[in-house]
DNA sequence: GTTACAACCGTAGCCAGCTACGGAGTCAAA
DNA sequence: TTTGACTCCGTAGCTGGCTACGGTTGTAAC
């Protein structure tokens, strides 16, 4: 899991991979990235693989991936899993097309009340609010019970 | 605030809009929701306007709108500020579509690697995986330290 | 050899939006 | 009048991904 020159401490390694030191602990005790043993009383050192690996967890993350499915994918990393892997691949893909489609459709509607308010700049009533009054339909799931639905 | 027939208990709201008991609670905390006097000793009772207003704020948060942006809303609810609720929308509407354009970049780029994992199936090497080695360019804002970003 | 900066480590806090718990009080029906 | 369901209220916990704190130990430069 480390090459020959495992001489970063983990300040250094932090700034070459342009995280946070506490980031690096995080990921450790989530068990994303190895804790190198510690030489006897002294402090850990982390080599050119670690910054690997921290890079490949957060090109994963800008994908969508949350951190249990890098996990998912860091088990992969062989690279002889194709199929696995483009598995995950593509379930994150439908996730994504189905948070495109419903941001799309809350796009829609904000448009076209926005549309209204400026038509009828002056009138009493404000589409907008009369809008949010009588209810909204079609913005896709119902975020009645469910937490952690970001747009 | 109230209408002439405040009869039902906060179970029986809650049942009404559809929310949890926990959630008016909540939102009653946040002071997105008045809390009816208790009558000596007695329990709080709700009428109908307490239920629109519930469906105001799903109706706002279904938008994408965040309790503390329902409750600039709520403050425009006569109406009669048709400016001001339209340019909040104006701004949501601008949120939404970033996050459209970010999570195409995303789609494509997921979309890219799963053909490219398929056309290669076989392979040793997985092209998903070589990708997140390499790094992924072009999606959109660097999640480094913006916590609380969603895909 | 001292000083100042890092690393280590466990634990607590942050964000948003709830959700759960527990003990006490209230209400309505039998 | 008792029973059982409901309300009240404060507080704690949950999710995910960090971020911060603070006391101890290690390290490197002068």
């Amino acid at each position: 899991m480390s090459d020959k020159t495992n001489s970063l401490t983990i300040g250094g390694l932090a700034r070459a991979a342009n995280v946070h030191i506490e980031t690096i602990r995080y990921y450790q005790r989530r068990g994303l990235l190895a804790e190198p043993q510690r030489p006897a009383g002294s402090i850990r050192r982390y080599g050119s693989s670690d910054i690997d690996r921290l890079m490949f967890i957060k090109s994963a993350q800008q994908l969508g991936f949350s951190l249990d499915e890098v996990n998912d994918l860091l088990l992969l990393d062989d690279g002889t899993h194709c199929q696995q892997a483009s598995a995950l691949a593509e379930h994150k893909l439908d996730d994504v097309r189905e948070k495109i489609g419903r941001l799309k459709k809350i796009e829609k509607v904000l448009g076209d009340m926005v549309v209204r308010c400026h038509a009828q700049q002056g009138n009493i009533t404000c589409p907008l609010i009369a809008a949010l009054h009588e209810g909204i339909t079609g913005t896709g799931k119902h975020h009645q019970t469910l937490p952690g639905e970001s747009t």
